[in-house]
DNA sequence: GTGAAAGCGCTAACAA
DNA sequence: TTGTTAGCGCTTTCAC
């Protein structure tokens, strides 16, 4: 029998080497199945603060009525029991429900059609956990009806509104005034940082930026122009990577030059005749890097270019059926995406654990940022 | 008044161009706050169906005991009133809880001790939800005493076990005991493919070693020999990145030339040792990749040659506080890395939704490959 | 200020 | 084969 500390906490004797620990307590093997038994609920607590269940209530709940000296003897029999409420149980009996309304934009956009139909895939398989998710779709690029769509939010009715944020001075003031009316405002994909959103559910861009700028550069082989390629400068996910790339670009990779993007406005066929253009008449360009909107128009204007774009470097954004052939084929090198189920269910836990009052699980919250090469596609 | 088409589905009329579905079906504005109010409870089904709670209780859960017909009536009331059982109160009712177990690695892997304190913090976080975990820690690095450890498991204390498993005959058919004897077996960021574990929660370790060797294949400039550094190759993980990384090179850098792996067993020192030795021994050494384990020695070894390594290519898995910092200062290129928050969080809700016999959400159970380089580190 | 009692939506004895 | 009834752990009237 050999006793040794181990390297993370604590002391373990066994031959086998093994420990066995309840968490967060160290207090041996048993502890677990004793804690699973013997669940302390309310009523234990009741007698054991010598209160009736209604007084434990109040103090659970911190409602008012309760004399301080009551709600400290209820407090120490917690402690000393180590009480936990049980959280289904409670909102069973508050009889509560998270009704969430989802905006999102309507457009050509392979991602956003994607986005949205994930939506409405999550909302079907959790709907036997109370939450009701709806969903508003508004035209893509403009910001005035989206603030109009808005206002006209009834607080009554939802919980929590979670939306594609366009960055315009409108849409702020009608995101500050949505969570006034006590609305938790979550944004997705892209945010506004400067209103009184509760989260942002999404990578960030510039980083995102930041990574396909270092990509580029350490993929690039000869000096030369870089063509960028936009959707809308209007949502700020565009704009932040943007600024990502350029920042990495002009400090480590100063031989090349950024031109200014071409907005596409999410149209295949509107971006690939501007690169179609613009590949003509700048012969130096050496790569293309693609924001996120119209990549089909890139992937095209690549492709009838023929044999000249293949030593070109090209980075995209979002996996998409096109994007995904194409990094297939070569004429994408690599891939910035973000998991948009993974970011409609981050969103959705977010208003869970505020409305229920009860912290989120660290980590539950971040969203990464993923990067495809031809080998690694899921 | 405008009407058209929306681009995902249906057809939606009003100045602002905006459509507010309720899930899934497309009944219009108000569907979602009638169905929000009037929830179908067990009552009402049987109230519709004309027979009392219990007969519709034994239809819900498929017990035997009801004559066909009462059955079919049941579920066409069922489907009448869009009827979906609150697993909540289900669950609360059967006073269902969710025991599982983590087995753990001890040693001194960075990552491993992150992961340990990963699933504590979770555990933690997540008691009011009925969810009790238990973590054992084994010695790193041998199959048999965790091959006992998981004989060792009671099933009537688990309902779901999470380890990380190494590769190892004696492992392979524990768990598929254990899954016999009912437990759910999940494997944790290595897998054992060939056993009957319900679900392993980790990244393709494969498709990370691809990643990896891209990378490392664009990122250099000219030809030589690659160094690897690994943990040990009893668990799987470390296997598959090796032969992902070595698949890219060999098809698509073959001016690259690949060394056999050290085998440093996480032990920073023995990896510094080796790899130093190594560097001093093949001057042609034009770059590493370090599969996971003991990357301060990787880091030490480089950092002691000095400008020598500056024009290396270097790329590491894992982010810990030596990495991150090695990647900031340029020691690393480029780090592959996992969330082990997601795989933990991910883990349990396999288990968790196992046992309520509910579908996963779809995605729910995905974890992916993250690339960070010094310009996107979070 | 405090307590008794009736639910929340579902399950599970135990009868019939 | 079916129904009645008493809970699960917590909240919430409405009295006292």
């Amino acid at each position: 029998m050999v006793t040794r500390r181990s390297y993370w906490n604590g002391a373990y004797t066994s031959q086998t080497g093994l420990v066995l620990i309840d968490v967060p307590q160290l207090d041996g093997y048993h502890a677990c199945r004793e804690r699973a038994l013997g669940k302390v609920t309310v009523h234990q607590l009741a007698k054991e603060a010598g209160v009736s269940l209604a007084t434990v209530d109040r103090v659970l709940n911190q409602r008012t009525g309760v004399r301080p000296a009551t709600i400290e003897r209820v407090e120490m029999a917690m402690e000393r029991l180590d009480f936990r409420r049980d959280l289904a149980a409670a909102n069973l009996a508050r009889r509560r429900t998270y009704p969430i309304c989802f905006i999102l934009p309507d457009g050509p956009s392979t991602f956003m059609r994607g986005l949205d139909a994930e939506v409405r895939s999550i909302a079907k398989h959790i709907r036997q956990s109370r939450v009701q998710v709806s969903v508003k779709v508004v035209p893509a690029f403009d910001g005035d009806v989206l603030a109009d769509v808005i206002d006209e939010v009834d607080a009554q009715e939802f919980a929590g509104v979670v939306m594609v944020a366009a960055d315009a001075p409108r849409v702020r003031s009608a995101i500050n005034d949505l969570a006034d009316r006590g609305v938790h405002v979550v944004t997705l994909v892209s945010d506004v940082p400067t209103a009184r959103r509760l989260h942002y559910s999404g990578i960030d861009n510039t980083a995102a930026g930041r990574t396909a700028g270092t990509l580029f550069g350490r993929f690039s082989r000869k000096p030369g122009k870089v063509a960028i390629v936009a959707g809308s400068m209007l949502l700020r996910d565009h704009v932040e990577r943007r600024m990502g790339f350029e920042q990495v670009i002009r400090s480590g990779f100063s031989d090349l030059e950024i031109l200014p993007p071409i907005e596409g406005r999410d149209e295949a066929a509107l971006v690939e005749i501007a690169l179609t253009k613009l590949l003509r008449d700048e012969p130096d360009i050496i790569g293309v890097y693609s924001l996120g909107g119209g990549n089909r128009g890139v992937i095209s204007a690549l492709e009838s270019r023929g044999p000249d774009s293949q030593d070109m470097v090209v980075i995209a954004h979002e996996l998409t059926p096109a994007t995904r052939r194409a990094l297939m084929s070569g004429t994408i090198d690599a891939l910035i995406t973000q998991d948009a189920g993974h970011e409609v269910r981050s969103a959705i836990r977010v208003i869970q654990s505020k409305i229920d009052g009860h912290p989120l699980v660290p980590g539950e919250d971040q969203i990464s940022i993923d990067v495809f090469f031809r080998d690694n596609l899921p």
